[in-house]
DNA sequence: CGACAGGTGCTTGTATACAAGCACTTCGCG
DNA sequence: CGCGAAGTGCTTGTATACAAGCACCTGTCG
């Protein structure tokens, strides 16, 4: 019942830094200013500042002291090890499935799948609409939170995903691949669940490398390679 | 080359801190002061408040504004997340291994092993020992990275083991079951190093509860209690 | 003796001032 | 005209000052 956790500017300042990084809106390597910020925010450096340096720890800015702080280019490294964490998650999971089914959370799926048919769905829902269809999948194992590592660990491939989505946008292909899983999970075939998850988390990876080869300019080309502040090439 | 990281006291603020909890040196439930940590450490609130700040979000210190910051207690629920995350990353990555191993890595892991061998070892020294074998053995199938992600998500379960390890003090059956995965791994035979693996892991997961009931105190019991200032009581 | 109310000292959150350093510009010189 | 070097404006890192609030202690009153 305690749980004081009285409302700081910061929490609020982190989720919407980090929601507009991963939503593109802050595009990879835009070069950030915590002055800049904290004015547009209407608040003082510090809560800016502590943000950013959690937002460095997750991999999603780049902070060169006395340099400045980076949105980071999108890492095909930190994708392909994001995709490999989940996939191995996701999939041990279904083989963690109880005998009975929690049926609230069966419900919330049902909901969920029901939403991402309809034709009118903006990209954004449809991300929210995968991410909490992911986590519920997770629930059911009785390891929902773990999720919560994943999530921070996937910025990079969420990133990736969302310029694919940006090109050709087929959510529905998805939407459909979510119900095969749904129908195998509940059906109670985890063989069956387990090479569909698999085909499914592979499609959302697979052409990650078409994309690169469009706008290579969002994606870290070295690891070695430092942005420079003022001929920062934002969006080109 | 470039990689101008200049050396910030936050940095090594931050990891000297992250050593002492999961040292156990800086005891779950143990009050923990801005302003005290700055003055021990020389150095002003800022780098200190930072620290906390990361340490918090990896769950290893609880920030209660305006109330308090203290280590956090051992969660179980944590622990369980860490374990079934940390089975599911390295048994999948026993089966993305090449068909050539690293002949680098495999020798490095030749040292680790024999150093794991000797009778005069300090329990942090097989700590060490034991978290570089870990690490390495996923560098061979490539997704070394990863493991970055699982030690930071694992603070609860290392704990944890420190505090099993403690009480009856017993790395040369680890040791002996480290000795066994490598084995199975260089033999080509990745069935059996999934079962070893597998029963490696648990072992080591296994004593929780017995050290839970032995020590109470350092376990959270209940997700809303909150530790109180001057009442906290860090040993008994 | 007990309970309640106010003071006190601590806590973290935020804002601001100062320090150190790199990149770029620009001015001067050959 | 070309090149170099000092200057300038920005950056983040650290230190400090102030604000807001909770827990505890103590004194007082019933």
């Amino acid at each position: 019942m305690p749980q004081k956790n009285g409302r700081t500017s910061r929490r609020d300042i982190y989720q919407k830094l980090r929601q507009m990084v991963l939503t593109l809106e802050l595009a990879p390597g835009a070069a950030l200013s915590e002055n800049e910020l904290a004015a547009s925010l209407g608040v003082s450096r510090t809560p800016v500042r502590e943000s950013l340096i959690l937002l460095a720890q997750e991999g999603l800015v780049q902070v060169f002291p006395k340099i400045g702080s980076f949105v980071s280019r999108v890492d095909p490294a930190q994708v392909a090890d994001a995709q490999f964490l989940r996939e191995a998650v996701e999939l041990a999971s279904l083989h963690a499935l109880p005998e009975h089914l929690d049926p609230a959370i069966v419900g919330d799926l049902r909901v969920n799948l029901d939403r991402q048919k309809r034709a009118d769905l903006d990209l954004e829902e449809f991300f929210e609409l995968d991410e909490a269809f992911h986590q519920n999948l997770m629930r059911l194992s009785g390891h929902g939170n773990v999720w919560t590592t994943v999530a921070a660990a996937k910025g990079h491939l969420d990133r990736a995903r969302r310029l694919g989505l940006h090109e050709n946008a087929s959510p529905a292909a998805f939407a459909a691949q979510h119900h095969e899983i749904f129908e195998a999970i509940v059906g109670g075939d985890v063989p069956l669940a387990h090479t569909a998850m698999r085909t499914h988390l592979r499609a959302v990876f697979s052409d990650i490398e078409r994309i690169r080869a469009h706008s290579p300019e969002l994606f870290a080309a070295d690891a070695s390679t430092v942005p420079v502040r003022r001929n920062v090439v934002v969006w080109e």
